[in-house]
DNA sequence: CTATTAAACGATAATAATTATCGTTTGTCA
DNA sequence: TGACAAACGATAATTATTATCGTTTAATAG
């Protein structure tokens, strides 16, 4: 909406070697205007009253590119399908954010411990699952 | 295959309340005998060899009620479409294994601090994940 | 060891999320 | 002010998952 905000998006777009549209920056001000972890189609519907003939492929591609540029994160990094666990033992895991493959770390090497006091709101905690994302040692090298 | 095995296989299913059936077994022995994370497209194609008449809708039927019954995980819970993160803080998550709710907490209050030294096989930590998988307090009245 | 009955199964249609295709429009840059 | 690649909208296609429904099978009571 306002001028530095504008300002902050054209840079963005020009560090991510992408133009700067319209409907780009109105998905990315919706963004921008929303709390929590919105799915594409509540973004969507966000943008629909600014930009009633917008596509929702639109809104798609846009997301893509602004997570590829680092602008947003997705919550979690989606593997296409559900996946089971195998390993019964008590592990967390190490996520390549380009390959996606998944390798079991134990709590131990990753060197984090202790279940935490009090959660806020009374939450009740069952289990920590710690994700570490980054590059496995394949996607390092061709990189 | 072995006795041992089929033994604890029955007393799953009858602490579960649910039915001990060909199809059941050999997709609990499946995933038994499997490493990794496979999905369900995986254990269909590890089941088919036993039982060429299966049909996709029973692994998938069966995978449910392992992962209800607690006898499975999943790796991660699925929220039916990709979100994305619009609180740009370094935080992590508490998830209601229920509603599949989403909410925020900072690293400070969960008392969980420090990256570790080296990743095995040369991995690259980006960012740290943590999700407490659990139940909302919502959740836990409603039981 | 049967008969009853609910649960489970297989086939397949339906749904939901996401991606691909393609002709048209619009930024970018010279 | 063009030329051209990038982006867009419409929509078909794909993929993952779930629902439906007629048939088969496991549980169990007699
Ligand atoms: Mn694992
Ligand atoms: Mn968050
Ligand atoms: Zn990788
Ligand atoms: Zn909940």
């Amino acid at each position: 909406m306002n001028a530095a905000e504008i300002r902050e998006f054209r840079d963005a777009c020009s560090a991510a070697g992408i133009a700067v549209t319209h409907q780009r920056q109105v998905v990315w001000q919706a963004l921008r205007s929303m709390h929590g972890h919105p799915s594409p189609e509540e973004i969507y519907e966000r943008v629909r009253p600014r930009i009633p003939a917008i596509s929702l492929a639109t809104v798609y591609k846009n997301i893509h590119l602004f997570i590829e540029s680092g602008m947003f994160r997705e919550v979690s990094l989606h593997h296409g399908s559900m996946r089971v666990e195998t390993n019964p033992e008590p592990h967390h895991h190490l996520v390549c954010r380009v390959c996606k493959s998944i390798r079991d770390i134990d709590a131990e090497t990753l060197g984090v411990a202790g279940k935490p006091r009090r959660l806020p709101d009374g939450f009740l905690a069952e289990r920590y699952a710690i994700d570490i994302l980054g590059l496995c040692a394949k996607c390092q090298k061709s990189m």
